[in-house]
DNA sequence: CTATGTGCAAAGTGTTTGCAAATTT
DNA sequence: AAATTTGCAAACACTTTGCACATAG
């Protein structure tokens, strides 16, 4: 795999936060360094670090999101602010994993997204969605 | 809410089956009662039935599927026969749901997709996927 | 030099929506 | 009769792809 300028960007950006962001985020930050780029090479990029496994998709919904974070962790996902945080419950999927080998089951990975309410948002009155 | 014959039946098609259908596979069966029923009506009733909790949505990577069983249960994806199975592990969601009450977390909903292989496919050799 | 990556535009997939006609209550 | 639902088709959002040109190694 060749390391073209965009690519490596690309990759930048993704490392760059903990936002968890959608192929158009990484597409609006990594415009202002290459103002022509396409959204094709976005997306074809972040596929790519993804199969290699430099980086991850998530999905939030039907929408992929990308994390640089590859390391065993799970998501929780606000109703409230609609934020990704990570959470770090280790001992959760060691759990699961021995729950689930005892069964049977080879299991290679667990997608695990929480949703609720975070820590900001508990007390605040709840924003009307309909 | 009125009940349509339409709508009756799509809430049928989908308590049915076990197997996670998409929005594609309950057309295909609505169809053969329906054969003029449109993908429109099969998506705007599944997601009405989701809204007042009668069903319940959930991902399969970026591809929406639909279970009648709207009580807490997880999901297992086996990635040689791509089949979604039910996961009976009630005191997972349990342990977890504790883990994250106790990080000041509200938690709503989890939703859980392992990714493995079933016991079916467990000794065959690998499909190749490249 | 050659394989790989880029920008562009078109196409693809899954889902939603506006509307007039039909149907439920 | 009034409000809701339908079928249709067009629109949508996100993602992938074919191609000719550019570029990294």
């Amino acid at each position: 795999m060749r390391y073209s300028p965009q690519r490596k960007l690309i990759k930048e950006v993704v490392f760059s936060t903990n936002t968890h962001p959608s192929a158009d985020w990484v597409y609006d930050k990594v415009k202002k360094t290459f103002p022509s780029i396409s959204l094709g090479t976005i997306y074809r990029n972040l596929k790519q670090l993804s199969e290699i496994g430099t980086i991850r998709t998530i999905y939030d919904g039907s929408l992929a999101r990308f994390d640089w974070n590859t390391a065993s962790h799970n998501h929780f996902k606000c109703i409230e602010c609609g934020k990704m945080t990570d959470i770090e419950i280790d001992s959760t999927n060691n759990f699961i994993k021995r729950n689930l080998d005892n069964n049977g089951f080879d299991v290679h990975d667990i997608e695990i997204t929480f949703i609720g309410i975070c820590k900001e948002h508990k007390n605040n009155k709840r924003i009307n969605k309909e």
